[in-house]
DNA sequence: GGCTAATAGTTAATATGTTAATAAAAAGGA
DNA sequence: TCCTTTTTATTAACATATTAACTATTAGCC
């Protein structure tokens, strides 16, 4: 192993425990694996979170634009900016919602829709792809082991 | 489960195939970590790069801003604003090298040392308590399959 | 109905990251 | 030695994130 660390979380890697060595892989693999995201869609010029803004839209035809900020765990604030630059780019829009004036609405252009409906069965492939490396068992356990750490906080 | 999603991998919650939850529970285990991690390291002002930046310095006494650059997995124009930042704190200092005049030697100040040295022990308590849902031998489980993950990539 | 609270979105300031262009210094080949 | 290329750091422009302050609107209570 070299001497390279996550940007992700502190670097443990002088550490001796098991603990530290955890860390350091879990960094090491979503760095990993945030990297081949973000280049498979850049071919599309997306980032994971314009994507994910598409695929919600996708799926949900109309939210207001807190809601998708709740759903992505992202700042309201932050929504703003990644509705601007999304609808420069002539995914979205913003309409104004009549039944509470306070709040917009975002909706996927055809152009918008086009794209993602283009995107989602090369982004399926391409997942299923990245974890084909592990069995459906050991996916499985993985799934399992990740949920134990989150889930079973003191 | 709900229908939050994490903002650091695309959304496949909608998704039914194993590989798709795979996806889902790793960015949201991800997330869950470093939202701990920067909690944690709020107390000191810290983010997780400054973090490291103390890590690594501290380890390695010295170190060329490309060296850094180079552990971090970050740019060089990144540095540049993170150790203007980190100087602006107190906590580290660049100095010219009089044997490359081109590179600038990183280097903790008396506080950034007092700082790390502070924190340390308590990052590794932190960071046992984190995985402490896992048995020791599940840590190793994990460590393997976030491995094989990576290094099996056809 | 009218005052106060809360909610939704934007803006401003800041942190963290990128790539591309630039300046200065070093390296290397003829 | 001189010229070209490479390396190092910075700057500028941008994307993505945050919190805090602000505006507009709605909700809730009397």
């Amino acid at each position: 192993m070299d001497e390279n660390i996550s940007k992700k979380l502190p670097a443990y890697w002088w550490v001796d425990t098991t603990a530290g060595k955890v860390v350091l892989n879990m960094g090491d693999a979503l760095g990993f694996i945030e990297n081949i995201y973000d280049q498979f869609l850049s071919r599309w010029g997306l980032s994971q979170t314009k994507a994910n803004v598409l695929l919600l839209l996708y799926k949900n035809e109309a939210l207001a634009l807190w809601e998708l900020g709740e759903k992505l765990l992202v700042s309201r604030a932050n929504i703003t900016g990644l509705m601007d630059r999304l609808s420069k780019s002539g995914l979205v829009t913003r309409e104004i919602n009549p039944l509470d004036r306070r709040s917009l609405i975002a909706k996927l252009t055809p152009k918008g829709k086009m794209l993602i409906e283009e995107i989602i069965p090369l982004l399926k492939d391409f997942t299923e792809k990245v974890f084909s490396p592990l069995s459906e068992t050991e996916q499985e356990q993985l799934i399992k082991l990740l949920q134990k750490i989150q889930y079973n906080q003191k």
